[in-house]
DNA sequence: AAAGCGGGGGC
DNA sequence: GCCCCAGCTTT
């Protein structure tokens, strides 16, 4: 494939893409830790939690994260259930399972010191293709080509590809990888992400401000949210549950922990009569759930989850004695948990309050 | 190759 | 409401 820029033009793109990143880029916290190539720890840990993330939901669990386990070794040696509570609210729960086992590999098996090359990386849980190549990039200023859903977008609109995503990806990689710029692999990097993220956003792409738009194909052809084209996707289905505030006299309520593997792994809930692809799990104390009416007057909370809208209906018993491993006091010592749970939790406890 | 996996913010 | 986000793992 004849690529379309010659090597001037794409030194002057380098050029006008990275003056605009050092005069324009937002602060991160792990992008002013010194010495990144020696210790990637910070790094690292910012790209799990930015995989599939914004960056301004990821900053403040990355702030406590840092102070709380500051070195690999600190993560390693956790226990899971305090990494997952630190992790409770920003999703993808699979990754903080992924986190630990990368961190206990890392701690025990490498000495504490994270693989230097990009398949060392590839290998370890939890670090696929981009999160290998960004590592390799931003921490040790290596030559990679980071694709991303930013990257993507930009690469899209540059060169206007009227292929839709994801067929259109090996080109889009191929493209970056020829703008991809050896003698400064970090800043490019995170200059053609930041592009993406602030001024080739998805709706309103901010073209007068970009310092690339004379390159770009879809700015000269003033279409550039035509890009990148994708396969339109299916509404969501909506189901129903009914879940159940479990109280005693004391003001304790019962939990109970979810499956280690699917949706929620291992995070805690209130018994419900379940959710899509749950395995049944029979209700406490021979509950039972009453025919779900429209107004009746309960509590309902709404949650869309990736792959579905959920109606939770939300009902109160009162017991004698909650066994101890489900037993907890909202106040006191509550385990992890989704924020569909917190939610269903805020809202059932401030009902309860009102006589 | 496709499906499974959260939550929040922009519009 | 719909779309998107510094994607990886499993099947």
């Amino acid at each position: 494939m004849p690529h379309p820029m010659s090597p001037t033009q794409i030194s002057k793109l380098q050029h006008h893409l990275h003056h605009w990143y050092n005069q324009n880029h937002r602060p991160m916290p792990w992008r002013e830790i010194p010495n990144p190539a020696q210790n990637p720890y910070p790094i690292w840990l910012a790209e799990i939690m930015l995989q599939q993330t914004t960056v301004a939901a990821v900053i403040p669990y990355y702030q406590r994260f840092m102070q709380t386990f500051p070195t690999v070794h600190a993560l390693a040696n956790a226990p899971l259930a305090t990494i997952l509570h630190h992790w409770q609210g920003l999703g993808y729960y699979r990754r903080a399972h992924l986190l630990h086992q990368c961190a206990q590999y890392v701690s025990q098996q490498l000495n504490g010191t994270f693989p230097t090359t990009h398949s060392g990386l590839l290998a370890l849980p939890g670090i696929g293709p981009y999160t290998a190549s960004v590592i390799m990039a931003t921490a040790y200023n290596q030559p990679a080509t980071v694709v991303d859903g930013n990257v993507e977008r930009v690469i899209a609109r540059l060169f206007a590809i009227a292929t839709p995503l994801p067929k259109a990806k090996p080109t889009i990689t191929k493209h970056a990888a020829q703008l991809s710029c050896h003698q400064n692999p970090r800043i490019h990097a995170n200059a053609v992400m930041e592009l993406g993220a602030t001024l080739c956003t998805p709706q309103s792409p901010k073209c007068p401000q970009c310092p690339i738009s004379t390159f770009c194909k879809a700015y000269k052809a003033k279409n550039p949210t035509n890009y990148p084209k994708k396969i339109t996707k299916k509404t969501l289905p909506r189901h129903q549950a009914t879940a159940f505030l479990i109280t005693d006299k004391q003001g304790n309520i019962y939990l109970r922990q979810r499956p280690t593997k699917g949706l929620l792994a291992s995070l805690w809930e209130l018994p419900h009569t379940g959710l899509p692809k749950d395995p049944p799990t029979p209700l406490p104390f021979n509950l039972t759930s009453h025919p779900v009416t429209r107004s009746s007057g309960h509590p309902v909370i709404q949650h869309t989850f990736t792959h579905f809208h959920l109606t939770l209906h939300l009902q109160t018993a009162q017991v004698q004695t909650i066994p101890k491993e489900n037993r907890f006091h909202p106040q006191k010592n509550l385990p992890p948990l989704s924020t569909l749970m917190l939610k269903a939790l805020k809202q059932v406890l401030i009902t309860l309050k009102k006589p």
